[in-house]
Parts: structure tokens; sequence; C-alpha cells
DNA sequence: GTAGGGTTAG
């Protein structure tokens, strides 16, 4: 085991007292090493500060065997001791040799009224004050020639040479290298200035602000080699360094490559400040690593660490991102307790993550308390909650809002407008979305539509049942330049085809794939729900176009109908069609299946089949579910034929247990959803109408919309009277 | 943007 002193923040207690540290070289030019990974996900210490959160995350897998937990916990200082005690030196290990031993720890922590050692210094890194710059009028008018000269790296350099007839001081180089804006030239001034500075060495700063300009062109790899050239020269990375090479590898998705720099600063002994701390608290919660997330969060508030907003939005954005209603709870207890108070940006990240946890009450409260503190929403705190109350169906908070917006004149921006039409889709406001939509194309809003704001449009009319102008959309996008994207076609097409005009669905489709659109799992999906829809003579038009897009789904089609195919053979096919959908499209497909087997008259045992294997494959998880007093079928991710299936499996085995005298429960309840979605609207009134036909005793549930219950003696006794026999025997 | 960290869309 290679020892990493980071890994003291999350191992148990005796790793980082008991272990000799080795230390080593860091590869920079090897391949990410995951392999690293599983020491972080060592045991979590006790979390005393953090009693009452549950979080819906598995506890992390149990301590690798190497590290050993033992059943006292020393306190974090006796963790850190080692490491506050060798590491803290000026010089960089791994600058000279990749074998030198630290020295031997010296005895002890003195002064006991000095804070105890942390993970975290509580000192920001100290910037230098620059004198004013006086010919800052001439800095600037070179800096923008400079930018505005030719990127061809002949060219900029004859621009340099005649820039800086003289070598540029340290203060008017960085000025310059600052104002560049292009990673190319900077890189290539960086480089410039190494032979043409004069006496002054490069350092650190010089170093920090290329890298900035790199990662901002996300060049990460580039910002690893001008980190490996501090280290091989000798130029100390300090607290900006490491912040900037982190948040540069955060920025290209290379997770492991950020770990492994925070690592090296600890093997180093460069202490991280606030600022690179929160910067890491990220990358672990982008790794959804959020047990680690929380163990070094705790450990530098037990380091005495009082977090500011930037490091709650972090772990805002992390709760948020899983749902973790109690984590937002605690992320908003933590900043009452201990007086910080969020900032706009804090807000922001606390209504999203609101809103993904399902609570739009809880948003609308903060945001109330957010106005009442003074603050004014900006375009992404507003962009949050519509889509909040969209999602939410909240149709009177949604036009409030947006009245309050238009009166106080919160400002807007494109993305904004585009949340507002969703949410008019969402809620079916087709009169407020025409005429934002018409405002969008005003030339002094700024804003011109885009594909987004189109498919919204579309979206509306589609639900609206207005196929002609969601067919005008399309048209009026082609003239106007703005390029469908899948999104559009494939709302437009289900639009078409709900309406009946099956062969304009597929003159559609046959347009978005001589565009260039590759069909994903959702248009296959909608194509799919059109098979099932179209009439008989149909068919053979929509397999033809599905054909293009999902081969597989349209062999599995074909069998289907075969009354000679076996139950083994359609396994085989179904389970090989779900090998090659994305998680989410399976359910969807399953129902559609069905749903084309009923309507298209395939042999009657297909549905049952199609429903057994959906469950075999977990694509219906919570259909049954049986309590002592109520047993419950749950229909609300079932489509029509599947709900249909569903149901008629379940009376039949209901009737059976009646017939056996098996023991019963009070109650039997169906439950379809509110259908409170536009495309799940129906299941419910559809239910209800199919329960009257069959004269069954099921009654709808006044409090909860969407749910069906018989009480134990009407079930039995309308079985007796043997009137579910007219489908049970099937 | 003034050497470093956190927030917007099927």
């Amino acid at each position: 085991m290679v020892f990493s002193p980071a890994m003291a923040l999350f191992a148990g207690p005796a790793s980082a007292s008991t272990c000799t540290p080795t230390f080593h070289l860091l590869d920079l030019q090897s391949p990410s090493s995951p392999r690293s990974f599983p020491f972080l996900l060592s045991k979590p210490s006790p979390r005393p500060t953090f009693l009452c959160h549950s979080s819906p995350t598995k506890p992390s897998p149990p301590t690798p065997s190497s590290a050993k937990t033992e059943s006292t916990t020393p306190s974090l200082s006796d963790q850190l001791r080692p490491l506050s005690l060798t590491l803290l030196k000026d010089k960089d290990y791994a600058s000279s040799t990749s074998h030198s031993l630290p020295p031997k720890p010296k005895p002890t922590w003195v002064n006991p009224s000095k804070p105890k050692p942390s993970v975290l210094s509580p000192h920001r890194h100290r910037r230098p004050t620059y004198s004013l710059n006086p010919d800052l009028r001439h800095l600037s008018l070179l800096s923008r020639s400079l930018r505005q000269a030719p990127d061809d790296p002949a060219a900029f350099a004859a621009a340099l040479t005649e820039a800086f007839p003289h070598p540029p001081s340290r203060e008017n180089a960085l000025f310059v290298l600052n104002s560049l804006r292009s990673w190319p030239k900077a890189l290539q001034f960086f480089d410039w200035l190494k032979t043409h500075a004069g006496e002054s060495p490069l350092d650190a700063i010089l170093y920090n602000v290329t890298m900035k300009s790199l990662r901002a062109g996300r060049q990460h790899d580039l910002v690893e080699h001008l980190a490996q050239e501090m280290i091989d020269r000798g130029v100390p990375l300090d607290n900006v360094t490491y912040s900037t090479i982190i948040t540069s590898a955060k920025r290209c998705s290379r997770f492991d490559r950020a770990v492994e720099w925070f690592e090296r600063m600890y093997r180093t002994g460069v202490i991280p400040d606030e600022v690179t701390y929160s910067a890491v608290l990220d990358v672990y919660a982008q790794l959804g690593k959020r047990e680690e997330v929380m163990t070094l969060y705790e450990r530098a508030r037990a380091g005495g660490w009082t977090p500011d907003p930037v490091a709650f939005s972090v772990l805002a954005k992390m709760f948020g991102a899983a749902g973790d209603y109690d984590g937002i709870q605690y992320v908003l207890q933590e900043m009452k307790s201990l007086g910080v108070k969020p900032d706009l940006v804090v807000y922001n990240t606390l209504l999203e993550a609101m809103g993904k946890a399902g609570k739009p009450g809880l948003a609308r409260s903060l945001f109330d308390e957010m106005v009442a503190a003074g603050l004014s929403p900006n375009e992404k705190t507003l962009t949050a909650l519509i889509k909040i109350y969209g999602k939410a169906r909240w149709n009177r908070d949604a036009l409030e809002l947006w009245e309050r917006m238009r009166s106080n004149k919160w400002p807007m921006d494109f993305i904004l407008y585009n949340t507002l039409l969703s949410m008019c889709a969402d809620l079916g406001l087709e009169g407020e979305a025409e005429k934002l939509f018409e405002d969008m194309k005003r030339p002094e809003r700024g804003t011109r539509p885009d594909n987004w704001s189109y498919t919204a449009m579309i979206n509306i009319y589609g639900s609206g049942g207005k196929a002609e102008k969601a067919l005008e959309l399309l048209e009026e996008m082609l003239e106007t330049g703005v390029e469908p994207n899948i999104m559009s076609y494939t709302c437009l097409i289900q639009c078409l085809g709900k309406a009946g005009r099956i062969g304009d669905a597929m003159r559609v489709f046959e347009t978005s794939v001589e565009r260039g659109v590759i069909p994903d799992d959702r248009l296959c999906g909608c194509l799919l729900s059109l098979v099932a829809l179209c009439q008989e003579g149909e068919m053979e038009m929509v397999l033809t176009s599905l054909e293009k897009a999902n081969p597989r789904l349209v062999e599995l089609i074909k069998m289907l109908r075969k009354e000679e195919v076996s139950f083994n053979e359609v396994q085989e096919k179904f389970r090989g069609m779900l090998n090659d959908a994305t998680v989410e499209a399976r359910r969807p497909f399953c129902n559609c299946l069905i749903d084309v087997c009923r309507n298209h008259g395939f042999p009657s045992q297909r549905a049952n089949q199609l429903l057994h294997l959906g469950t075999i494959y977990r694509l219906y998880p919570h259909l049954h579910t049986k309590s002592s007093d109520e047993w419950l079928l749950n229909l609300r991710s079932l489509s029509f034929g599947a709900a249909n299936t569903a149901f008629e499996e379940w009376i039949k085995s209901l009737s059976d247990s009646v017939e056996k005298k098996e023991v019963l429960p009070q109650y039997f309840s169906i439950n379809t959803g509110a259908g409170t979605h536009r495309f799940s609207q129906g299941l419910a009134s559809a239910f209800a109408s199919r329960l009257e036909k069959l004269a069954a005793p099921f009654r709808r549930n006044e409090e909860m919309s969407g749910n069906f219950v018989a009480s134990r003696e009407d079930f039995i006794s309308w079985v007796q009277s043997g009137a579910p026999a007219v489908f049970t025997a099937l």
C-alpha cells in the first residue's frame, strides 16, 4: 500500500498513527489511477456533528483490511500529528529525491492555547499588494494590440518583439499575461518570457496565471505539464497553484487527477486553505462520494473552520444532486447555527436542490426568505423557481411569479425564456406561451428563439392536439435557419401520431434522418408508440421507419405476432433488445410492446408474457405490495394496455385465493396515479369506466385521486357472482 | 478577469 497523507483524512485511526509513511514521486505521465479510490472509501469516522442526518446512500464499503480500524478513536489532532509535524516544510519533497524519508517527528504540541493542527489552514493565501502601475494606459493599449494580434505563432512572436523592445517588468508581464484571453497566446508569451524576462526568474504567480488561462481553454494536460515544470525547476507550488490545477482537472472531468494533486499537497507539506479545500469538496461531491465530503467537512469543522458561503454552496449542490432533503436541511441548519448568511449563489443552489428533492413548498418559502433578506433574484434564481413550479403543476404560483418578474423588471435571459416556455408546456398555457414566444422575437430583447424555444412551442401545440400549428413551427425553423434537434422532431412526431396523422409523422421522421439526426431511444420509443396507436393498414409503414432506427425492436414485434413462437424465443429476443436500450427507455419499450400486442390482436398470451418478462427484469418493481390489511396494485408507471394486463392477472390471482379460502386482507386497492403528467392523464378515468363496466366493487378514494378501493366482503361476493370470469377465463 | 473555490434548460 502506498501511504497517501490525504488518506489519513478518511482512513480509520490506525492508518494514520501506525503506518510508516513512504513517500513516492508522483508520476505525472502515468494514467489515472482509480485504484487509489478504494482507500478513500474507507469507513468514515463517527460524526458527532451530523447525527441527525440520514443520507439515502448506502454506507461506504468496509475499510480495506490493510487499514485496520480500532475501537477507540483518537482525536483529530492525534490522527494528524504525524502529518503536521513531519510535513510542514518549505521544501518540496518531490523535487528533491523520491526516497528521502521525512525527518523524525519532533515531540508534541507545546502551546495549548494554539489551535490544534488542522486539515485546513485557517489563513487564506496572502496576496501581495501591488503598487499601482503608473503606466496603466500604455499597458492597456499594449495588451489590446497583443490580444488582437494573429494567433499564428510567428506573427505573435513578432508582435511581442515589437511590444517589448526591453524586457518587461514582472508586474507588466503579469498584467499582459492576464489580459490575453487566449490560451495559445498566453502559453507562447509565457515561453517567450523564459528567454526575455531578464534577470527575474519565473515565479509561482506567473505560472499560476498561465495555468488559469490554460484552464479556461480546458487544456488540463498542459496545466499538468506546467506543474511538472515548476517541480523540476524548484518553484514551490502554493495554494493558488493547487486550487488552479484541481479546478482545471475538474473542468475536464479528470477527477482522479484532482484527487491526486490534493493528496500531493499534504504529502509535500502544503496545507490547503479554505479555497483549495472547498474546491476539493466539490471534486468529491461530483464523484458522488458524499460520505467522504462529509468526513472532510467535519474534520475541518472540528479544527475550528467556519465554512464560508462557497463551501455551503458545494454541499447544497451535492445534496441537491442526490435529491437528499435531509442533507439540504443540514446545510441550512449549519449555516444558521454558525451565523453564516447565505448569499445569492447559495440561495440559487439551495432552490435548485429543493427542486431536485421535490419540495416546491420549501423552495417557495426559501425564495420569500431570500427576498425578505434584501437579496434580489437573478436569472438563475428565477429559472430554478419557474422550473419547480412548472414541474409541480403549481399554476397559480407560477403565474404569480411571472407577474412579479414583469412588474419588478427582474432580469431575463434566453434560458429563463425557454424555461418559462417549458413551464407553459407543463401547465398547458398556450396563449401565454405564444405571447412569450413573440416577445422573444422582438429585436430589442436581444433574444432569438432557438431550437429549445421552438421545441417547447411544438410541445405545447402537441399536448393541445394542434398538429397543424406544430407542423408550421417546424417549417418556420427550417426557413429561419434554426436547426431542429432530435427533441424537436420527437415532440412533433408524437404530436402528429396522436392526431392520427401517421403518414405525416413518418415524413417528419424521414426528414430528421436526412438532416443527420441519429435516432436515440426516446425517438424509437416515440415511433414504437405510433406502432401501438396506428391503424392496421399503417403498421407496415411505421415498422419500415422504425427498422432504420432500431431493427431489433422490429424483429421482436414480428416475432410477437407469430402464433408458433415460444416463450423462450420471445424471452431471448426481448432480453437482447433490452440490453441494447438505455435504462430509462426500457420500461416505456415494454409498455408500448404490450400495447402493440393488445391493440393489434397479437396472440392473446403475448401481453402477459411481456408483463411477466418486464417483472423479471425489474421494470415494474412496485407493482404489487401487500400489508396485513391491504393488498395494493400499483399501476402508476404502466401504459393503458400494460395496466389492463396487470389488472386482469391480479384479479385472476385474487379469485384463486378467494376460491381456495386463503387469508385475505381487509382491503384491496388499485393505484393508477393522479395523472398529473399530461401524457399519463387518463389512466385513472379510463380505469374508472373499465371498473364500472365490470361492475367491480372498487370505489374511488376521495382523499387520494387515482386510488380505488374495495372491501374484502364486497370483493368476495363479486368474485362469487362469477363476474370476473368474463376476462379471467381468457 | 485582474494569481485560486460555489449557481441556470426536455
